[in-house]
DNA sequence: CAATTGCAGATTGTTGACAATCTGACGTCG
DNA sequence: CGACGTCAGATTGTCAACAATCTGCAATTG
């Protein structure tokens, strides 16, 4: 008998998640104050745990704390959205990596990364775009996940928080996307990783960063990429040969 | 006249200095409790700041937060210290690469830099082990500022503060250090920005990650490097040209 | 009438008291 | 003798009141 340490949300963190709500449902726009008060008025608490629910925002980026002057909600521009991605680009492939020199494949977690990957098939999950982009970077965190490597995965976890906000605040359009497409991108890159062909992993998630803010620049109107992710950003700098 | 806005550190970010600094000491040593009530007392300030202090200790990884049951100062262990470095090598590649795009040797801020490799040479720097790894720190992240991308720059100033402590608590050695090469390779790298030459600089960052990293295992007991650092962890996935 | 100064209101920062939770020790019972 | 229930102490989580700070406006001044 092996159970998992029961652990529910902080009140801090359920305020932080209804304030993301507030934001996704469109009840909280950019610029918009968070004053503690009235949130801890709202949800019938007092101020130290709302306090506590804004730092945490501030921490994604998504609130911008202003001393003795109140918190407001971040305005994230398409540069922001293109900046998480160069990010989510790097750490990935880092991830990645790092989960073939593991041999992640053969992992018991690998299985979790099918199911939820599976859960892009879903008719439900489909039709709704916001949905759809959760269960897609679910998916690819529970990969990251299998690097082991913590700090990394900490990080692609809070862009991964901050992607569905920031697309919502910039009223990205999302909904002619190709799920068939990403869907057999993500079983491509899969097949990559049991293979272990580090090369074909690497091409897979390139691939997938690429088309993925390609067609975010589609569904926004003032998108210009400006070549940003055809530089070579990540280069081959660490290619001698392992001594064993 | 134009004058620098004031903005002094909040209480919070002194209480977490002061912690650090007892870190650094030697007076607070890994797995110790962090009592809120017992600090507060000893800084003659209430719980409320004391709390906030050691969230953002939480947040650096230098502090365990355990619902409930209080806050311990973290115990990292030599995998830590090489997993920080592998995100400041990803994320180090990523920020100089950028930053060559926007040819920031031209910037007035490149001058920064350079005020801060200076201080490298100082005798009084060199003497201290710890300064000299502060110094070297705050240069890098000089140049890194150089590339705009915040994001990026926050997540390595955040392995930046990580980095002293980490060496303090693990009790690493780093006294016969080579301070020669050490800013001979920064020079290095600061013409190859100058010369905009992109494999050069890659070359360099690499080649003063792996450096650190051997100096670092060299300083400490048990450290085996099972060739992480030989992986080839970043990979030339975007090397397709710019159309411009 | 433009620029400055001095409030008043709003909001955050801080505090001390109280409630909820956890830990470890003790005693009880099978 | 070991498992379970109980309880006191310690500590965090929450709260409401108070202090400090900031903003904007109105009065004042030259």
């Amino acid at each position: 008998m092996s159970l998992a340490p029961v652990t529910g949300p902080s009140t801090a963190e359920v305020v932080a998640q209804r304030i993301r709500d507030a934001i996704l449902d469109g009840n909280l726009r950019p610029g918009d104050r968070l004053i503690e008060a009235d949130i801890a008025a709202e949800l019938g608490i007092s101020r130290g745990p709302v306090r506590e629910g804004i730092r945490l925002l501030a921490a994604e980026g998504l609130a911008i704390l202003r001393r003795n002057r109140g918190a407001i909600v971040a305005s994230p521009t398409f540069e922001d959205v293109l900046e998480v991605y160069i990010l989510r680009k790097g750490l990935g492939s880092l991830a990645l990596q790092h989960a073939m020199s593991l041999d992640a494949a053969s992992a018991p977690e690998f299985d979790d990364a099918l199911v939820l990957l599976s859960r892009l098939h879903d008719p439900q999950v489909q039709a709704d775009p916001l949905l759809m982009i959760e269960a897609d970077l679910a998916f690819q965190g529970s990969l990251f996940d299998l690097s082991g490597l913590e700090r990394v995965t900490a990080v692609l976890d809070q862009t991964a928080r901050d992607i569905p906000v920031f697309v919502r605040m910039l009223g990205i359009t999302y909904d002619a996307v190709d799920h068939a497409g990403l869907i057999s991108r993500h079983e491509h890159l899969v097949a990559a990783l049991r293979s272990r062909r580090r090369d074909e992993v690497m091409r897979a998630w390139d691939d997938h960063i690429r088309t993925t803010v390609g067609e975010f620049s589609r569904g926004y109107p003032d998108a210009h990429l400006e070549g940003v992710f055809d530089l070579p950003l990540m280069h081959h700098i660490f290619d001698h040969p392992s001594h064993h």
